[in-house]
DNA sequence: AGTTAATGTCAATTATATTTTACATTTTAT
DNA sequence: ATAAAATGTAAAATATAATTGACATTAACT
């Protein structure tokens, strides 16, 4: 299941998947596969996320 | 950094961490890792579990 | 005291998240 | 129409989450 909240959050800030790759510290295709959905990220890589977009992990990753 | 919040959703349930580990189908040992706080579960994981205590990722995972 | 359930922890192995390199396709802009 | 940026995807390698088995300690109970 495709991760469409993040996609649309990342989306909102006007922010590339490399550059959110970059200020959390992983790969481009690591955002891409989250953001695909066909894989089970860590909580430490969720909450970077999070922060970088400003939102909460139950906004971002609960379903 | 500890995870007291999930310890305490649990102690509140009186579950042990072997029954958590059964109904997250995961070991006890990830478990009590989560809990001593030394490590980095997955999302699914953290998701499992707190569907199992009736909490929230932002409840449990948000610090 | 003694017994049992629960917890803390460790070493070795397995499963899988993440990286790296690379290329194709799609969007965006000129 | 063309170039550049952004995205989608794949295979091989690396890092680390999670398992298994084992043992020690602590808490709860009779």
């Amino acid at each position: 299941m495709k991760n469409l909240k993040l996609k649309a959050a990342r989306a909102a800030m006007d922010m590339s998947q490399q550059v959110l790759a970059d200020k959390t510290g992983v790969s481009r295709q690591t955002i891409n596969a989250i953001e695909k959905g066909d894989y089970n990220p860590t909580i430490k890589l969720c909450t970077a996320i999070c922060k970088v977009l400003g939102k909460t992990l139950d906004e971002l990753f609960w379903e």
